[in-house]
DNA sequence: CATGATGTAAAACGATCGTTTTACATTTCA
DNA sequence: TGAAATGTAAAACGATCGTTTTACATCATG
């Protein structure tokens, strides 16, 4: 694991805990184990880091989610959940505490959920065996809530959202 | 309007538009109206702030809830987006820039979560006219999803879980 | 053996943070 | 009428922000 590698997954660490602004660069340092200048030559900027840990964190995300079942979503969701906690979409939360401003920030985010759009439309596909852009707007409104509503109601969210995509899936089917 | 209800409507609207910890006293006062002498003896301290902030937007928002049947609860958030947009659940917003340190912060989103999940629960029973815990978690989480992928997908993601949580309390009726 | 490349430690940059203070104006009301 | 209350404008507080710089160590490779 590289100087860059420890660094993004230390930031990544740290920018999901205690939030993007309140993150010091002092506190990167530390949490990487490695000087400002040496963060400065592989980070660049704070703005270009913040990219980069959504890059890695969107990576590593959607390499989850490449299911063939709408059960299987919600499965991926739950492991994720219990590797990797949640305290609501990273992405969002970086778009909203950078209020629009920092036009990388919000590209990156657009990027992030126009894949993750598109790719819980493929798993509704490949589910039914046809497209159903209802559906899939239904199943990401479940994956969307239960990724949020776990923030306070733990797994039980994940669980009922789960149930409830079941129950629509198997309607749709029929 | 009094002094204290200018400064609340107007430290809202920024801390949403812009994130608590990234929004400046300078901009509040200027937002405001009023020098940083008198913020402060109105506010008492940044973290006071946002705690009136949240409590108000509590009791906005708990009241436009007060609502019979599943289906008034999401033509409720259809309102509610509408009028005052989304950028993502404020109280989550709160809880995940301050970290979980600032434990008033951290109870005001605790005890606002408590309070929708009871009035959802409420809302579930006096459409079915019984009790359904799952229906409940289920709608709730509907809801959360929600008002989280309107962020990016719009009044589309509303219709959605309108759509889908009537489904499944059609269901749950029968 | 020298010369980049890659790193650390630490000080310093100007800007901005949340907050307090100083000095003064206006209004309210016993 | 005169003091208390409530406000403004603006400077200043020490702390911390993101970032750059200075000075020095280590190490692989020509």
């Amino acid at each position: 694991m590289d100087t860059t590698d420890k660094l993004i997954a230390a930031a990544e660490r740290l920018f999901d805990r205690y939030g993007f602004v309140a993150t010091g660069m002092d506190r990167l340092t530390a949490a990487a184990g490695m000087s400002s200048r040496t963060l400065y030559k592989h980070a660049g900027s704070k703005t270009q880091l913040m990219e980069r840990v959504l890059s890695e964190r969107d990576r590593r995300f959607m390499a989850r989610l490449r299911v063939r079942s709408v059960d299987a979503l919600f499965a991926a969701l739950d492991d994720w959940i219990r590797i990797e906690g949640t305290r609501g979409c990273l992405f969002l939360r970086a778009a909203a505490e950078t209020g629009g401003d920092a036009p990388e920030i919000a590209e990156a985010v657009r990027a992030h959920k126009t894949a993750f759009q598109d790719q819980v439309a493929r798993i509704v596909a490949a589910d039914l065996g046809r497209e159903d852009p209802d559906l899939a707007e239904q199943v990401l409104v479940l994956f969307e809530g239960a990724a949020h509503a776990a923030v306070y109601r733990g797994a039980d969210a994940v669980r009922a959202a789960r149930k409830a995509a079941s129950t629509l899936t198997e309607r749709a089917r029929s």
